[in-house]
DNA sequence: CCGTGTGTTGAC
DNA sequence: TCAACACACGGG
């Protein structure tokens, strides 16, 4: 399931120069569904059981069929395919199709619906590495990524912690925020992790307009593994909470009540928050060594602190982002 | 078991 | 560079 290698190396992009523009595709209207037919079952047609197993390609560059129906989007680069992930309709394939289009051909890159994105976007675009886009567009976040770095909430400038040579973060100075000792609710069925009020105010100021959605925080633990949760405020509870995402992270370091996590924010330009946990003083440790030996996966964005962008880092983590597997690295 | 996305080939 | 096709492989 794994494998596709994007390979940044070949930076023709940001700044850079653009290839030359024919004109984007027709974005061909409604209609669809006709002509892309290629149902499998009726269709009484002659050459009935002759296996017409033809898939109906799509009239999408960069979309391909799926044999379940759904659709694929990939980009070629350097002779090799770049998979953009599986989409369940054809124009989301596409879109997603052009988004790596532009991140890797540059602007005018010709696509199947896009002339141009926004300024905003292009910033975006620019600020992450190809690997992040495809990473994004692959798990479907691209969207919502792009929409925080419009409330200039985070994200926006490509900010990412740099990673050495074998993937961790490098050691960066960094202040202390706060610590939890985790109630049985924060590691039990409601996936969630209450922050005290008096914490959350001050490191993690929620804007009015966020507030009721929320907004996605990347931290990043020791292992430099980065954990995304949904943090917001819960009226109902009158408190701030971390939910989405927070069940996995309890799961992997198989919290328990007791235990207790801290979090920290870098003290550089970045504001990368990381987190941490402990477990608590007493408890056994864990049976086969399942602590902090982790798999390491990257990608990045983080959050807060927008505009005043870095540098538009290449090639970092890109061999890491390619790796066919993710890689099993021994912290001990 | 099923869907993904990789291997591969042959056009453009 | 690109899509068509088949199916190995990996996650659930």
């Amino acid at each position: 399931m794994d494998g596709s290698s994007v390979d940044e190396s070949s930076t023709t992009d940001s700044l850079s120069m653009t290839p030359p523009r024919p004109r984007p595709l027709p974005p061909v209207k409604s209609l669809d569904r006709v002509g892309s037919g290629a149902s499998v079952v009726l269709d009484a047609e002659h050459g009935v059981e002759a296996e017409s197993r033809k898939l109906p390609s799509s009239r999408f560059k960069g979309v391909v069929p799926q044999p379940n129906g759904r659709w694929g989007a990939q980009i070629y680069e350097k002779h090799q395919r770049v998979w953009l992930g599986t989409f369940n309709e054809e124009d989301e394939a596409a879109r997603a199709y052009d988004t790596a289009a532009q991140r890797f051909r540059g602007r005018d890159a010709v696509t199947n619906f896009k002339p141009l994105s926004d300024d905003a976007e292009a910033a975006f675009l620019s600020s992450h590495s190809k690997a992040e886009v495809v990473d994004m567009l692959r798990k479907h976040t691209y969207g919502d990524e792009l929409d925080q770095s419009r409330r200039c909430f985070g994200a926006a400038g490509g900010n990412r912690s740099p990673t050495n040579q074998s993937g961790f973060s490098s050691a960066k100075a960094r202040e202390p925020l706060f610590e939890k000792a985790v109630t049985p609710s924060d590691v039990g069925k409601l996936n969630r992790l209450v922050i005290p009020k008096q914490h959350a105010e001050r490191h993690f100021p929620l804007q009015s307009g966020n507030s009721s959605k929320g907004v996605l925080l990347n931290f990043e633990d020791v292992n430099g593994k980065v954990w995304r949760f949904r943090y917001s405020y819960w009226n109902s509870s009158q408190s701030y909470v971390l939910t989405k995402g927070w069940s996995r992270f309890v799961k992997e370091k198989d919290l328990r009540a007791g235990d207790v996590v801290s979090f920290q924010r870098s003290t550089g330009p970045d504001k990368q928050l990381y987190i941490d946990w402990k477990v608590m003083s007493g408890r056994e440790a864990e049976p086969a060594g399942s602590n902090r030996v982790q798999m390491v996966r990257l990608f990045g964005v983080n959050i807060f602190e927008c505009g005043s962008g870095k540098r538009a880092r290449e090639m970092d983590d890109m061999e890491i982002m390619s790796a066919k597997k993710q890689r099993i690295i021994d912290v001990l």
